[in-house]
Formats: C-alpha cells, sequence, structure tokens
DNA sequence: CTGTTAGCGCCTTCAG
DNA sequence: CTGAAGGCGCTAACAG
C-alpha cells in the first residue's frame, strides 16, 4: 500500500508539503503541486484515514448497537440516523447484539475500543449491568427506544400511543378487549404500551379477564400463537384485541382468520409501529406510527451536538406519533 | 483517554510487558500480571484497536456498501453477512449509496481510505465507472446481486428464477400475461428478469402487447402506477400479471382490487423476492424465494477467504432459489 | 522474564 | 514556501 512517504519521495519534496498539498493547509508551489498531484495520479494513493484518525484522536465512525439487524424498524431507525451522520461526513459502525444482553454490552466496548466518536444505542432493555457498562464509556452514547438515566434519550411516546390507541378501540364500542405483549425486561414496549393498555380500560371502567391478556417475542408466528393461545384461555370472547407490534398483529390475524372469524366484524385488531406491511394485510391493520426514520435522524443529531460541544449536557428528546385508523378496526 | 503507556508506567513495567499481558503473547511474571492487572481494572483501559491496526496493518472492518439501508432485502443480505463476520471478530462499516451511481464510487473510496480488510458491494448496476473505481480497488472485494467481471461475486438466478416462475403462470393456464420491470441499468432485476420472462413466453409461442409490458421504480406506489398504465394502456386485458418485485407486486394487486378486479379470479399476481409482507397480503402472493440471508452469509465467506489466503483467486457463485406458490395464482 | 528500539502513516509545531 | 523532528498508541524483534 502506497503511504505519504512514498508519494513526497517521488515527487522529491517532503511528507509534510504532500501532506500540506493534501489538506489545503499552507502554501505550497506550483511546481510542487504539480509534481505531487502527478504521483498521486500515476500510484492511485490513497490518503489513510486510520493513521489520521490516530494522530487527529478522532474517527468520523460512529458506532450503532441495535438489537436485530433484520428487522423494519431497525433498518428505518439506522436509515434516519445515515442522513444526518452522512451529511456530516461520518460513517456507521454497525453493532447487532442479537437480542442478547451479555453481547450488547461487549460490544459497546468494542466500539469503543474502536474509538468511534460517539455511540447510538438502541436498547430493548434496562438492566443494571447495561447501565454500568454506558456508564464508563469514556465516549459520547444516546440511547433510543428506552429512556436510560443521565443519558441523553430519544424515547417513542409508547405509554399515551397505546393509550390513545387503546382509547380509540374503546371508543368503536369494544368492552372486552384482549392484548397481546412482550417481556417487561424490554420496558418500553413491554411495560409501558401494556400499562397504557391498563390505564385507558380502568379509566373507562373496562375489565379484562386474565385469558385476554397473553406474552409473545416479537415474531408474526409468535403472533399466531399467542392468538391461539387467547382464543383457547379465553372464558368470554374478546371483541377486540391489540397487539403491541405489527407484526403480532399480523400473525393474530393470520389464526383468526384461519379459524373463521370475520375480520373486524366479530374481532377487531389494533397494531403498533405502522409497519409497511401494515397497510396491504387485509383488512388493512389500524396501527400507531412512531416516525422511526425521525427518531433515527434526532437521535444522530443529539450525538453529533455533543460530540461538538463537549459539554455532556443529558438531552431527552419524547418522540411523537400518530393514530393510523384503518380497516381492522370499527 | 488512558493508554498503554499511563498502564505501564502506573504498574512499574515497560509497555512491552503490558502489551505481553494483554495479548497474551510471550512470558509475564505472576507479580507483574497483578500489579498491571489491578492498574487495568483501576483505570478502565481499554486498548485501542486503532493504533493496533495501524501497527498490524489490518482493522478487523469490512466495509459494505448498499444501495438502501431500509429495505427488507437489504437488511436480510446484511444480517446474513454479519453473522458470519461476526463470528470472525469482524465488523460491518456501513455505506449507503443512496441509489446514487457517482456516491457509490465515493463510498468504494471512503471505505478504501479507512484501510477495511474488503468490502461487499451489493451493486445495482454494472457501469463501466463502477467496474473501472472496483478494479483500482487495493483492497479484496466481493460483489452480490450483480455478476461483475473479474471480481468474485454473488448472484442470484435471476433468468431461470423468473423464466420459471412464468412457466409456473402458463402451467396455470394463463396465456395473456402482463409484466412490470424495473430500469434496466439494474441488470439483474432489470434485464435478466424481463428475459427469463420473454424466453419462457417465446417458447411456449406466447406473445404480449406492448402496453403489457411496464417499467416502474422499486417502491410499492410505483407498483399501483405501473398497474394502472398496464390496465390504461391494454388493448385486451391480459389475465395475469408478474412484478419482478414483492412491492411492485403489491402495488399492482392493490390498483387491481380498487379497481375491482377479484384476485386470482380475474387476474392472478406473481411477485419475486420473498418478501415478509408476501405471505400475509390476501391474496398470499405467489414469489420467488432468492435466500437473500444466505447470499448474505456466502459473500462473507468468500471475501473470509479472500483475505485469508492472499490469493485473488476469482470466485463466482449463484444462488439457488425456489418457488413460493400461493394464492394469488391458480 | 523484561526493557529498548524502531517503526505503522499521518499531522503539526518550529525553524529555516 | 519548505523540511526536520516529534509523537498519536501499539507491537515486534532484539538484546539482555
Amino acid at each position: 500500500m502506497v503511504t505519504i512517504n512514498d508519494i513526497a519521495r517521488r515527487a522529491g519534496v517532503s511528507r509534510t508539503t504532500v501532506s500540506r498539498f493534501i489538506n489545503e493547509s499552507g502554501y505550497v508551489s506550483e511546481k510542487a503541486r504539480e509534481n505531487i498531484s502527478r504521483v498521486i495520479e500515476a500510484t492511485g494513493y490513497v490518503p489513510s484515514e486510520q493513521a489520521k484518525s490516530l494522530r487527529l484522536k478522532r474517527t468520523k465512525v460512529i458506532g450503532v448497537v441495535i438489537p436485530k439487524i433484520s428487522t423494519e424498524t431497525m433498518s428505518r431507525v439506522v436509515n434516519g440516523m445515515d442522513e444526518v451522520l452522512q451529511q456530516e461526513g461520518y460513517q456507521i459502525l454497525l453493532a447487532s447484539s442479537s437480542l442478547d444482553k451479555e453481547k450488547e454490552i461487549e460490544q459497546l466496548k468494542l466500539l469503543e475500543s474502536r474509538r468511534v466518536d460517539g455511540i447510538i444505542l438502541v436498547a430493548t432493555n434496562r438492566e443494571p449491568e447495561l447501565l454500568e457498562a454506558v456508564k464508563h464509556l469514556s465516549v459520547p452514547v444516546v440511547a433510543v427506544g428506552q429512556h436510560l438515566p443521565d443519558i441523553s434519550s430519544v424515547v417513542y411516546n409508547d405509554y399515551e400511543a397505546a393509550k390513545s390507541l387503546t382509547e380509540e378501540i374503546l371508543r368503536a364500542g369494544h368492552t372486552k378487549i384482549g392484548f397481546i405483549g412482550v417481556d417487561e425486561a424490554d420496558y418500553s414496549v413491554g411495560v409501558l404500551r401494556k400499562k397504557g393498555f391498563l390505564d385507558a380500560l380502568k379509566e373507562n371502567g373496562c375489565s379484562v379477564e386474565s385469558g385476554w391478556m397473553q406474552t409473545a417475542s416479537f415474531s408474526i408466528s409468535a403472533g399466531e400463537e399467542a392468538a391461539a393461545r387467547l382464543l383457547e384461555q379465553s372464558e368470554t370472547l374478546p371483541t377486540a384485541v391489540l397487539a403491541v407490534t405489527d407484526r403480532l398483529a399480523v400473525g393474530a390475524m393470520q389464526t383468526l382468520r384461519k379459524k373463521g372469524f370475520d375480520l373486524p366484524g366479530e374481532m377487531a385488531v389494533a397494531g403498533m409501529g405502522a409497519s409497511d406491511m401494515s397497510a396491504y394485510v387485509t383488512p388493512a391493520l389500524t396501527t400507531v406510527d412512531y416516525y422511526y426514520e425521525e427518531a433515527g435522524k434526532v437521535s444522530a443529531e443529539i450525538l453529533l451536538k455533543a460530540i461538538a460541544g463537549h459539554a455532556k449536557k443529558v438531552e431527552k428528546s419524547q418522540m411523537d406519533y400518530r393514530l393510523l385508523k384503518r380497516d381492522s378496526l370499527r
């Protein structure tokens, strides 16, 4: 690999001059310019951003930790980040934790060892081990999706969104509503959305049978299974069901249709997340849009600010949401 | 940021010893071990993978250039790559070209300047400028999705897949078949899939009206519009339509349903790509599965091999495919 | 078992 | 306008 020294030698100047030429810092004679640019052309020299980083103590790389690469939500969030980061000359070093809590922490350390200029952590939990690890990082961090104490965070309004959506279902005349949630280790999706659901019911004097409350993982098939369990375990059937993600909702719809339910006539369904798919399933899924791209952008902007103004102010940002009323509920 | 020198000083040894301790290379006395590990513990020292890379001339980072981050196909492919790369201690530096040909080339150079150990290029075209840029790279490259000359490539069997799928439609009794394709700059999707379609028709003695052949970009709404144009411009209506991606197919189905067509009774539809969505739209979409994750894995494996065995053998790999017959066609 | 020395490729004073 | 010298943090001979 050709280096700045090779260029200097072949152009008959010192590497200092070459550096000046490349970075347009300081004067360099017309004659030197010509020589240097000719040699660079001939050799295909590309300055090592790596060596530069070591010297300048900045890498122009942002580490992004996500639970799983191949989900629509994540690709949207990362896309938003990339849009603003690329603008400022940063690149994304991707680190997937595969939903493994230990790996999540490992990845943070790995990114730190690579001396990324900052880290965006799309977190799935708020376990003390994770908080501890984040706190010990010597790099600016912003969390997305979970509100981490003393860390800049971009969070969705999970509680209010779930509550609004539930109220919408109630407004449609349903009083017996089933629920498909996820594990509580995921505070935002597992706890807050459930709480929003339950609070809306309570405020409206509705109660739930225990069989109506189901827990699943994040896949479509988990939604299918949860819906099957819900039907099985119910004393009296609900007339609507709220799933905390669109994928779970789509899975549930699948089961319900198989079991011969008329949708939404005999069973209304609502999801959350406004996935691409939601608009095209039949009936079109009522859901809530969390503006994922925007969340990615905002998190990147906050991080960039933190990197620039070495001030370590903690910034909290709550994303907006909007209800998407469609055919699966009426 | 604490460095190896700080550790050495505070532990009362030379940095060489610290290095030996960290990398478990060479002997280091029990006493020294204790001192060093105590100091490391106390300071939270994390070795700079960056400096190490400069010294060792390898970064353990793989650059991945993709046309767009937020598509299901890409996230699947990248997920596959990550699975095998992570296994070997590599991380992914993501570079999105946003479907811009110049940017695609810029990104390649940027990755090279960062001294990534290798590059995986998910290409959307085979323009001479791109081939030129790739050829000048001093880093191992493997291309995915397009067959680039003299470069290791992992390609889908676009031609055969399109042909098989078309034959399947013919077998279902259709003879008048519409087509929604994409721009020919994308050789694999734009040219090969169309060719497979046309060849299957020709071999079976079927012809197409010009109005039946439509071109669109890659979005669902583009599929809607293309289907509308197809209906408008047809002298006689086809009884089936093949779209080169699932998203286009879903868009087309949307338009057809709006226009009052009974699906698949009055119009059969088929897509390509086996997107998540395809199984859950109504009617479930007949499509072909390209094993995207697997393509990502294979490309990573080929790259790793190239990195290890400095041999620059060009390796070509053709992915398998399989037909997914579902309700949208019969 | 351990330290000294010499860079990896680059930028940045500081003197010409 | 230009070059020499020093050092970013780390590893790898080479001598002890």
